[in-house]
DNA sequence: GATTAGCACTCTCGATGCGAGAGTGCTAAA
DNA sequence: TTTAGCACTCTCGCATCGAGAGTGCTAATC
């Protein structure tokens, strides 16, 4: 693999992903003010098709990129992936505009993704891999009224409404949550379940509802799933067709998308950009598309992808760019909560 | 409007609804095995033009209803909408499955209705028109930390906990909050700012932070608006198209569906259905669609939206039967939920 | 007066053919 | 090693054409 070739293969491609038609010898020397003739671009193609870098789609058809080539171009010839500062300004506008809950956040971030790279892009909210049990407490408020206040691992609080059939006075409260307490600590929902189910009266019910609720909390969390910008995908030239339009659709909207997006994710830090380009072989309505993924939030506490969908042809370093940019600000948002919210709400309150 | 008419006229819209083919008079004649000719047929349906009910696509080609037609066959040629047994059964063992929380209900229920429809489904969970303020209590945990439970009318219950910069004693506490439970109750999120925002000291801070919750609470729920099963209107032949199908998915993905669900439930009591057909000459994107539309809930109190959203070429006696079915299976769980968590928690505990 | 048979006419749709254009591969010369 | 020239291939858009389906009208029939 000569410097040249290299350099060749690397605007092809370019030149592929930003006009999405196959480029042709003669075009291609003359658009881009080359040195050489057209017949000697011909020969280095032709040797970039042999080494699997590119093909034709028929005899009299210009060169386009095969994946493998999209591969080594996004391995090595890609340039600087730093987001322009004027989207940067933009997206951290936005940001800043409003004060939201971290579901929301989440929102905002698949709309901005969406939107500046006009893919259609996916997130999850940041998530502990399974909850865990901290503690609890339970607080008397009238003779048979409690309220449970129940504390996970990472800082998530969840109160509960009970009423007890008899009333009950906060010193018994206070003994059966350290109990409770004791017993659990570190436990997963499920666990909880296993371990306080068999057990006779308000402990074994108690034991049930906290598991319940945990379990509730994670499936409900491992659901969301946020995806926006299907229609930009389906603008691209190469999904004209009225068939693969529906396929499309078919793919971004159901749960092959969460599939891949959740493999893909596996081997990934937070903080880092992963690129996977038409579906690896592994999942073939994936072929003709691209994800660009990203892990943010706090390592080893609580986790979320965000990412952008586009096909294959994708300009790779502006999706790569926002995908990291957005992460980081996510990533700030999630510690920012962490440091605040631990248990207290960031009020700051001056008694009159 | 002879009755012959009116009977031709609904056996050849519901042709074309099963078959998605301009009817000719011939095949019309021999598929149902009339005892016309077709001849008649063709002087009959030339009335039906005439009248607005019907148009041809083409010189030579069949017979297709106008937007008019529909309506007339909605109004008055539709016999009985009851959803078939097999499929309630189906959809109430599908809901008698889990115990889940309110919005995972109306998930489910937008599922249901596109699967078993095949079409596009949207609803909106259950709200009230804006919440308005019930109570507050306020309960001293340790020296600094106070947990503040906020009770909407209609039974939602939000808990939030504050740290004060000094300690109080659950006895100021209590009458602080009883000031603002009587300056408060009835109103609203902003009602309530623009009431204590003046105040000085904590009584401002908490109107402040009470009156952001509850804005934030009412943003929230108004954002929420679930849709399913796009892909379903995008296979039928009429949108094969490319162009065709980039443009629905705009439709359907963007804030035009909203806009219009919204503006057909204006005149919508609970449990009624409400069937908009072609956009009605107000949403030119909404031509080629109808939507079939019911409010659930409970009068007064709280009610959310779902329905169905297809081609004009629509089974509106199915949609119909299915829309009604769900919007009433979900109006007795809201019912369920106003009469079991008025501001407790439906478990029901024995002192072991 | 309503219904029907017959017939000429219209329009769509798919298949076929054709020419322009773009691009390649190969060979021979620089 | 690079370049110019040339024959060859393949796609794409356009026009043509015939089959098929359906209509509207007229005149005959019940």
């Amino acid at each position: 693999m000569t410097l040249r070739r290299q350099a060749i293969l690397g605007l092809v491609i370019r030149s592929y992903i930003e006009k999405g038609q196959p480029v042709g010898s003669k075009a291609f020397v003359e658009g881009y003010g080359l040195e050489l003739s057209a017949a000697t671009i011909r020969n280095e193609m032709a040797a970039l098709e042999e080494m699997g870098y590119l093909t034709h789609p028929h005899t009299s058809a210009g060169r386009i990129p095969t994946e493998q080539g999209y591969r080594y171009f996004v391995e090595h010839l890609l340039g600087d992936t730093e987001l322009p500062l004027p989207e940067q300004l933009k997206i951290r506008h936005q940001f800043h505009q409003a004060r939201l809950e971290l579901d929301q956040w989440v929102r905002l971030a698949v709309a901005v993704l969406a939107h500046t790279t006009r893919k259609a892009a996916v997130a999850t909210p940041p998530r502990a891999r399974e909850s865990k049990f901290k503690h609890l407490e339970l607080i008397s408020l009238h003779d048979t009224l409690v309220l449970l206040v129940l504390v996970l691992q990472g800082g998530t609080v969840k109160q509960e409404m009970l009423t007890l059939d008899q009333p009950m006075d906060q010193e018994s409260l206070s003994r059966l949550s350290n109990q409770l307490n004791a017993e659990c600590v570190g436990l997963t929902g499920s666990q909880i379940g296993a371990r306080l189910a068999a057990r006779s009266g308000l402990l074994g019910q108690l034991g049930e509802l906290v598991s319940q609720t945990m379990i509730n909390m994670d499936a409900r969390e491992a659901n969301a799933f946020y995806r926006e910008g299907l229609v930009h995908i389906l603008s691209e030239p190469e999904f004209a067709e009225g068939e693969q339009v529906r396929q499309m659709v078919q793919t971004l909207e159901g749960p092959t998308l969460v599939d891949v997006v959740m493999a893909a994710a596996e081997p990934l830090d937070v903080g880092s950009v992963q690129v996977l380009i038409g579906g690896e072989g592994r999942w073939r309505e994936f072929a003709e598309l691209s994800l660009v993924l990203s892990r943010y939030g706090v390592e080893g506490r609580a986790s979320g992808l965000l990412g952008v969908v586009g096909p294959i042809r994708m300009p790779y370093d502006y999706a790569i760019g926002a995908v990291r940019y957005v992460s980081q600000l996510m990533s700030d948002l999630v510690n920012e909560w962490y440091v605040g919210h631990q248990l207290e709400n960031r009020v700051r309150m001056s008694r009159s």
